[in-house]
DNA sequence: ATCTCCTCCGAACGCTTGTTTCGCAGAACA
DNA sequence: TGTTCTGCGAAACAAGCGTTCGGAGGAGAT
């Protein structure tokens, strides 16, 4: 019985309790999918879960109402929010959040696959404004997606606020002893060197969002 | 009483919620709620979750168990799924998955929240695979988050299968008359053209993500 | 045919849960 | 001082809910 076929009925339930998840924001109760799928009797609800929870498609808490956690496409993900705090352009620092800070409830935020970013927690994201990125193959309204900086490695793609220049930038960063080489991303362009008390580095690139105009 | 700050113990009850929901998947009961939070009576929690509720922090539903839903970062929003169906090269054909079709439950799955994408249905990703796409700026690793072609217009950012060249590539389309005209997004490269039989338009691109290396 | 396993049905049991009621205490205010 | 409002506490109610049990029908094996 461990890994078979899903029958009928049970895709049906199975996409009953993802729309319903979708529709209500909480799992349907027993007597609930029964009606929704059209089954004669709850014990036939309870059958039929008990095999989904078996196969993996599931998880129940016994004795306890509404205890259904889709562990598939369309159910509940370990998903992380990530608050988009602004836009980031050449002539201003990035507005970095403080840790822990709580986003007002209507903030805009992004919420991201665990699995994408690694599990990473404390992000937050940046609007591009502008064509000031360009040499790190980043354009006009794509959306990137910094975590605080926890540890500077060389060849990591940074957002560095340049003090004297007054200008944010991303670059690869690469210290060299007192100075600081920033390479863009674009192997093309030249890399620009500056002293290390000349930078402060605000994030690490975790991402980077595009949609197409 | 419209809208005023949060209490203390209002917003231990709604943290202690909102972990609820990330570890159980499903939303605590009044009671759980209660012990939680360290209250001494389902009334207490009753009158501040209606609080709470005119305050638009969560949305509940009357004389159902659990029907607690969070309206803010953490807890449940509106998330697409979004099946990583393969990888796209040059040489052959994304594997447009068929309408409707469940994903297996271990298929890999990006979760993308319905604002970025527009409320969009039926999506579907691909890694990219090699330096193929670079003249649409997009770059090896990324992931291209297409929709099943509703309605291509001039001008928009498609994945076409080239018949006749078995090639797939991604292009600005523009429909002239008998012939194609396919157009880079980098603008210092020049279009191609092809007779309209010959490209198969398989999605139109929705979104781009970039992880850096 | 007999047995076993799978799937389903109907009903009942008992706990869980949201709700309600009544009451109390303190603060704000006239 | 009396009134009103807020926030809290304890208990009870009624409905919702997950579970369980006996049984039925069918398919396949022996």
């Amino acid at each position: 019985m461990a890994t078979r076929e899903l029958t009928a009925k049970q895709r049906r339930i199975l996409e009953f309790i993802r729309q319903f998840i979708a529709e209500h924001g909480y799992p349907p109760s027993i007597r609930q999918i029964q009606e929704g799928c059209g089954l004669s009797s709850t014990s036939v609800v309870d059958y039929n879960l008990r095999a989904l929870e078996q196969m993996g498609y599931i998880r129940r808490d016994r004795e306890v109402s509404r205890a259904i956690e889709l562990l598939m496409p369309g159910g509940r993900r370990r998903v992380v929010p990530v608050p988009v705090v602004g836009t980031i352009a050449a002539g201003r620092p990035i507005p970095v959040p403080e840790e822990g800070e709580w986003s007002a409830p209507w903030e805009e935020v992004l919420e991201l696959p665990e699995g994408l970013i690694g599990g990473k927690e404390g992000l937050f994201a940046v609007r591009v404004k502008g064509e000031s990125m360009v040499d790190a193959l980043i354009f006009e309204g794509d959306i990137v997606v910094l975590e605080r900086p926890p540890e500077v490695r060389d060849g990591d793609l940074v957002a560095v606020w340049l003090k004297g220049e007054g200008e944010v930038t991303l670059k690869k960063i690469y210290r060299e002893g007192e100075r600081v080489r920033l390479q863009p991303a674009n192997r093309a362009m030249e890399p620009i060197y500056t002293s290390a008390d000349n930078v402060e580095v605000q994030g690490r690139v975790v991402m980077v969002i595009r949609r197409p105009s």
